[in-house]
DNA sequence: CGGTCATGTGACTGGCTGGTCATATTGAAA
DNA sequence: TTTCAATATGACCAGCCAGTCACATGACCG
């Protein structure tokens, strides 16, 4: 946790601070992040960076949990239809995902860091990994349990496979359609019918390989 | 390329050092690997090392290309039915990479690392990328051409799918099924039921969501 | 004014890195 | 035995890094 000394900062400063932080480590993996380099940025001593994070580690556990809090505030402001079925769920659910993508880049860079793995903290990185093993995990259950998904699927090894392709699939769409992106409207890469056909035919190849239809 | 001098070593010391390089960068990405730390292990000085490679990179392109090639070569040795079906060919090409995975583990990882991204030169990492994208991509066209995946799947989309599924699923099933490995028969993996229903509960999945029948 | 407490500072430490280079060793040919 | 090119060496360099600490600044209070 960073020390009282960062909560006691005027708004402004501290905002700025995070800021930086946040455009240092989307731009750096943990181990190339600089601390050095980051008070150089704001203008700061060095010094007094130590007097507001405990370590270089403390910074970024904060970071990631800025992320974490602002993507659940970012879904719980456009919640799903509770009714909805367990595979439009996750359509849903990546849709949400790269609209964030978009609303924050820099989190959602960090946030894929984390899961992805690479040279970070071995015990974060192992909190991040089973975090979204577990919750997609939970999702297949209960999508068995409504009768969604198909009982002789392998629980596990689904979650398995929606975890992968939902880490990736907003990455690889963002690349393949560059030009749908950058429009003021966040909304924008799903106005377009390629990213939507794209984004069903996922949806469709998984539903009928593990649906119960 | 390695001087000529590396090639002008004796066949053991030679061997050792890239023994003891492949441990280094297996071990550690690309930024962490540590040449200090390679020539204190091998007991050579510094400058030496110098004398048989231009640089770090140098070092590590190498390394990859011994790894492309052992991994061709040992896809090589066990030709697929050439008759086989494109879902039949993709389950053996994942099974042999496991294969690949138990028999070489300081290759696999190094390649892992190397198409999954991280700390490395970025001219590499897009080589090895788009190498894999590529691959995959002829693939699903072939399959189409053979009339084994539906004409409406969107070719690129399936070869990103197969491609992040399979780079995955041979760690996610050595994670999982940790007691089946490390007999001595590398073999072993898959010779348990849980691991071919594992397996052929994926390729089930992807052949009901994109193929013709 | 003096005191006290939170905050700011940047030179400094120790440790690591990739890479260089003048020098030493080796071994074989002449 | 002399010579000469290939190879081996490790001290050394410049450049990073995270983290520390003795000290300076500033603000509020009596």
């Amino acid at each position: 946790m960073p020390k009282e000394t960062f909560f006691n900062l005027p708004e402004a400063k501290r905002q700025r601070l995070i800021d930086l932080a946040l455009a240092e480590f989307a731009e750096n993996d943990y181990d190339t992040a600089s601390i050095s380099r980051l008070v150089a940025q704001a203008g700061i001593a060095k010094g007094s960076f130590y007097q507001y994070f405990e370590n270089k580690e403390d910074l970024y556990t904060y970071l990631l949990a800025l992320g974490a809090e602002a993507k659940a505030q970012f879904l719980g402001s456009n919640p799903p239809d509770p009714a909805m079925g367990t595979f439009a769920y996750i359509r849903w659910l990546s849709a949400a995902g790269i609209q964030f993508e978009l609303a924050r880049p820099q989190l959602s860079q960090i946030g894929y860091r984390a899961v992805r793995g690479g040279a970070l903290p071995a015990a974060l990185q192992e909190q991040a990994r089973t975090g979204a093993a577990v919750f997609f995990r939970q999702l297949v259950e209960q999508g068995q349990a409504r009768g969604d998904i198909a009982p002789e699927i392998d629980a596990d090894l689904a979650a398995f496979l929606f975890n992968v392709i939902f880490t990736e699939l907003g990455g690889y769409l963002l690349n393949r359609l560059p030009d749908e992106v950058g429009k003021d409207d966040g909304r924008s890469l799903f106005e377009t019918p390629e990213a939507a056909r794209l984004f069903d035919q996922v949806l469709h190849i998984l539903e009928a390989g593990m649906g119960t239809t």
